[in-house]
RNA sequence: GGCCACGUGGCGGAGUGGUUACGCAGCGGUCUGCAAAACCGUUUACACCGGUUCAAUUCCGGUCGUGGCCUCCA
């Protein structure tokens, strides 16, 4: 089998085949860093990183993912709060990938800060200015959308169509309507770098474009992001980088779908938004990130407790698999990813399907589990590898069952916790009521332990616990 | 108004021109001192109307509905 992306710009599954293997360019719209990020900002983070794992196992993946820390809701963020931009960028930057390494993603190979790659970027401007692609007006420079007649393949739409639903007014020093800033002026409080067209930053989407070819290259084989990045940022990206490089920018763009809150979409200027911060004081990592996987990438994905809960059950079933088989934590397995596992991924990420893959192997590590434990540890061996695949199972499974949420999913089910070590001594007091048969003891001290969250497993091997 | 998705069983969610998705929940059973876990079995699915076809949930057209983009946004 050969990877297969759907391609938003054929809108389209196609076969996905580099420009020059094996090496693989993949550059990613990553977070403008202004404040925490929410479950809908970890999707791509997590897709792509779902993406990235798959593309290293055949291919010498480049990876590059931005962090945009120059942008107006940022300086607002600084001006209000009377600090320099950069201690609001490099606390979220921080933030940011804590919360993301929480969730398994592994970092990226780059991480470009557009403050880093001005030069870049006013070099790119300049190439097309020189190239008569844009045009200074007013201190602001402005990319001439006419000048590139291929404007709008990307999002399907023709120059005369989104003027008939313009909803914004034109700037009187645009030439054409569709034209968008590449440089604008700052005032003096505002922050700014010299150019040739005077003291300003930089437009919203141009320092995509550098960074893209500063760190990967002029043509890039895979651009992704969130769909509503499609128009007008990755549309813009197109014209600037194809004109300044004369070349095909993209070779693939592959787009995830939005988190919905109640099928509502999760935006932060709707106010509707859970932060992976919060998420995380009440369930684990793997869970949540379970949660973003159990629906293919491009569909929407409707964020519920409920969800969240399953996908921690699902966990719980995975790791009692490698609980049973004795396999303790991650490292240093060597089993080969099951087939059908690579298979699902390869078709355009298909992550439920591999989900599935997953269960069917935990079905039948758990029927031979009684009978066969060389099958059984065969097995879970898949399912690890399998899992590690995804970001998942790589935690002792010891670990899982004993750690439990630092608060729990709903504020109503709070329960007191309780030390390990309190557990066992009572733990070991059941053992005795139940070698002298009281049962009636027993069962005590079980509801007594229930009531703090924990559940006792009587196997051949003596009684168990694990945090609810 | 333009463009684009989507509408699957109690819920979530894949997929396919003719064969069990899977997960969660429910019900029955095996196991267990009782449980839990696990395993086995099980419950009315493919919005509606036409068309193509030997055969459509799957392809085509229409209707209705939901959501997204067209403006900062993953």
């Amino acid at each position: 089998m050969a990877l297969t992306l759907y391609n938003t710009f054929n809108r389209r599954k196609e076969r996905f085949e580099a420009l020059a293997p094996p090496r693989v360019t993949m550059y990613v719209c990553g977070p403008t860093v202004y404040s925490y990020p929410h479950i809908g900002n970890a999707r791509p983070a997590v897709v792509f990183d779902v993406l990235a794992r798959l593309l290293r196992r055949t291919f010498d993946l480049e990876y590059a993912r931005n962090i945009t820390d120059v942008d107006d809701k940022i300086n607002a963020a600084a001006q209000e709060q009377g600090v320099d931009i950069g201690e609001i960028t490099e606390h979220f930057a921080h933030v940011y990938a804590e919360d993301m390494r929480a969730l398994g993603v592994a970092p990226p190979d780059m991480e470009p800060r557009v403050t880093e790659h001005m030069d870049d970027i006013i070099r790119l401007i300049g190439e097309l200015v020189d190239k008569g692609n844009a045009y200074e007006a007013e201190g602001h420079v402005l990319f001439s959308v006419p000048s590139f007649a291929a404007y709008g393949g990307l999002s399907n739409r023709s120059r005369h169509e989104m003027l008939a639903g313009a909803r914004v007014e034109v700037a009187p020093y645009k030439q054409d309507p569709g034209d968008f800033v590449l440089w604008k002026p700052s005032d003096a409080t505002t922050v700014g770098w010299d150019s040739p067209w005077g003291r300003g930053r930089p437009g919203w989407h141009i320092e995509c474009s550098a960074m893209a070819r500063a760190k990967l290259d002029r043509s890039i084989d895979i651009h992704g992001g969130g769909q509503d990045l499609i128009f007008p940022h990755h549309e813009n990206e197109i014209a600037q980088s194809t004109c300044a490089n004369d070349a095909q920018y993209a070779r693939y763009w592959v787009h995830n779908g939005f988190v919905n809150m109640e099928t509502e979409k999760m935006s932060k200027s709707l106010g509707n938004v859970l932060l992976v911060r919060d998420l995380l004081k009440t369930a684990p990592g793997e869970a949540i990130r379970l949660g973003l996987l159990s629906a293919h990438y491009r569909q929407p994905l409707n964020w519920t407790e409920q969800l969240l809960r399953e996908a921690k059950k699902r966990l719980d079933g995975f790791y009692g698999v490698l609980l049973a088989a004795e396999l303790g934590p991650a490292a240093g397995s060597t089993a080969e990813v099951p087939a059908e596992v690579i298979a699902a991924l390869e078709d355009d990420i298909n992550t439920p399907q591999a989900l599935t893959a997953l269960s069917a192997l935990a079905r039948q590590a758990n029927r031979a589990s009684d009978s066969d434990k060389g099958e059984l540890r065969r097995l879970a061996a898949l399912l690890r590898a399998g899992g590690v695949m995804l970001g998942l199972l790589k935690q002792n499974p010891e670990d899982w069952f004993k750690r439990g949420p630092t608060a729990p999913l709903n504020p109503d089910d709070a329960k007191p916790a309780m030390e390990d070590s309190v557990i066992d001594a009572l733990l070991a007091e059941r053992e005795r009521h139940r070698q002298e048969r009281d049962f009636e003891a027993a069962d005590r001290i079980r509801e007594q332990l229930e009531a703090h969250g924990i559940v006792i497993e009587d196997g051949p091997g003596g009684a168990s616990w694990r945090r609810k």
